[in-house]
RNA sequence: GGCGAGGUAGCGAAGCGGUCAAACGCAGCAGACUGUAAAUCUGUCGCCCUAGUGGCUUCGAAGGUUCGAAUCCUUCCCUCGCCA
């Protein structure tokens, strides 16, 4: 890929909220082209939670962006903090991990990350493997590079600090080591989510310290969930995961806002600025219709986690199925029940997946949400016989499954 | 350590002896509308069934008072403010 120093900056850059600094990344970007030395760029995950959402997607992105223009990310695992927990036992979604765990989530990370990344410009490493041999020494030494005054600079320290709150001093430890991380990987950039920008200036402040050039730091923003609302997340159930099945991603794409479209355009695929401007526009004016661009972005998205034919299929079977409403039968997602006596549809429903209880079945039939075959059944006490096996079900506007016997 | 406030359904928040399976808002679910949009409107929103003025289990935990407790008493657990 060729491009430009400038248009390089305006690739990287796009939809970062912070570029710390913007001038040195352009110096960085020359001298690399200069000199034929690809840049390091880092980005630090949680050895925990390994099930990735777009939402994670949204910086991996961004390191692609970085190993298309000919650079070397690392993927940096922190399981150092990982082995230890949070030692005060506050956080619940720090539990200390073994190194057994740790290899298995670094595992799941690598059959995510690759969907997106370049393997072969992407060195994954663990910063256990130089944090636990520096020692109480190099820790104390390490800490000495920074002092109360700049740690307190971070927002949540301040607040709690003034509020006389307790701080405990592992606490400032932590931005330290992440930063050491950057010294001994020697990064000329670091990514993170804009919750991160403090940590990730720390690197900045230390490292000429060490006679290195200061890294450039860049966060994105988090993304919004399909509801447009709250941040993407796993237990508010608004998030599409990279492993899910084109249909279920394309369908879950299709059902965001058309505002919303707009940003996961600009966060969620390659696409510039000024491309994404210039399809606003031709909405606006009435030259496309929004749901065709939607189509595109949900295209672009499945495209990226699986194939282009696997989204091509995916926006076929959307169209057959809510635009014709039509049922591809052979392409239904089966139960089979081993059904010998008639049973209540109540029940069904629930073996089936497609209600959490049988309270919850009754209700769905009686409010006209549940077809069989097509057609509305509102009494969920009907019984289904072996006779009438194979046949389909429908609850409201998604749920299908074909039932067998 | 001292003083005070509080723990109610996924969340927020009413209720303070019976009419409470528990107001209201949000989220969720279903329906209408549509572009499977979004917004809006309607309904629903503990569990079980033979579906009924049906049964069962819920209001931090355990006991107790009472014909009857989310509501009163006792003990315990936890959270949050203020002071030292």
């Amino acid at each position: 890929m060729t491009m430009t120093i400038d248009e390089q900056m305006a690739y990287l850059t796009k939809g970062c909220v912070d570029v710390v600094r913007p001038a040195e990344l352009r110096q960085k970007l020359e001298r690399s082209a200069a000199s034929g030395r690809p840049l390091v760029v880092k980005v630090g995950f949680d050895p925990t939670a390994p099930d990735l959402h777009l939402g994670h997607t949204v910086v991996i992105r961004k390191m692609k962006h970085f190993q298309e223009l000919g650079h070397r990310v690392v993927f940096l695992i922190g399981d150092f903090t990982g082995l230890i927990g949070d030692p005060t036992g506050r956080s619940k979604t720090r539990p200390p991990l073994s190194p057994d765990e740790i290899r298995a989530n670094a595992d799941t990370y690598r059959a995510q990350i690759f969907r997106l990344l370049d393997p072969d410009r992407t060195e994954v490493a663990f910063n256990s493997t130089w944090l636990s041999a520096l020692g109480a020494e190099g820790l104390i030494r390490l800490a000495s590079r920074y002092n109360v005054a700049q740690m307190l600079e971070r927002r949540d320290f301040r607040q709690r600090f003034d509020a006389g709150r307790p701080i405990a001093v592992h606490e400032f430890l932590y931005p330290l080591v992440q930063a050491y991380d950057s010294v001994h990987l020697k990064a000329d950039v670091e990514l993170g989510g804009t919750d991160q920008l403090f940590n990730l200036n720390v690197g900045r402040d230390i490292m000429p310290g060490y006679g290195l050039e200061a890294q450039v730091v860049m966060t994105v923003p988090l993304l919004e969930g399909l509801d447009g609302v709250e941040k993407m997340s796993k237990s508010l159930g608004n998030y599409v995961g990279v492993t899910e099945p084109p249909d279920e991603m394309f369908g879950k794409l299709m059902s965001i806002s058309d505002e919303l479209m707009w940003r996961y355009y600009l966060l969620l695929t390659d696409m510039s600025e000024a491309e994404i401007a210039g399809l606003r526009r031709s909405v606006d004016e009435g030259r496309r219709h929004p749901k065709d661009v939607k189509v595109e972005l949900a295209r672009r998205i499945v495209a990226d986690f699986h194939s282009a034919e696997d989204a091509a299929r995916a926006a076929d079977t959307f169209e057959a199925r809510f635009a014709r409403k039509e049922l591809a039968v052979d392409a239904l997602p089966q139960v089979v029940l081993g059904l010998d006596e008639p049973r209540a549809l109540s029940r069904i429903l629930v073996e089936a997946g497609l209600a959490a209880s049988a309270s919850d079945a009754m209700r769905k039939a009686q409010q006209g949400g549940v077809r069989i075959d097509g057609r509305r059944v509102t009494d969920g006490r009907e019984r289904i016989a072996r006779e009438q096996l194979p046949l389909t079900l429908e609850v409201g506007r998604r749920a299908v499954r074909l039932v067998a016997g």
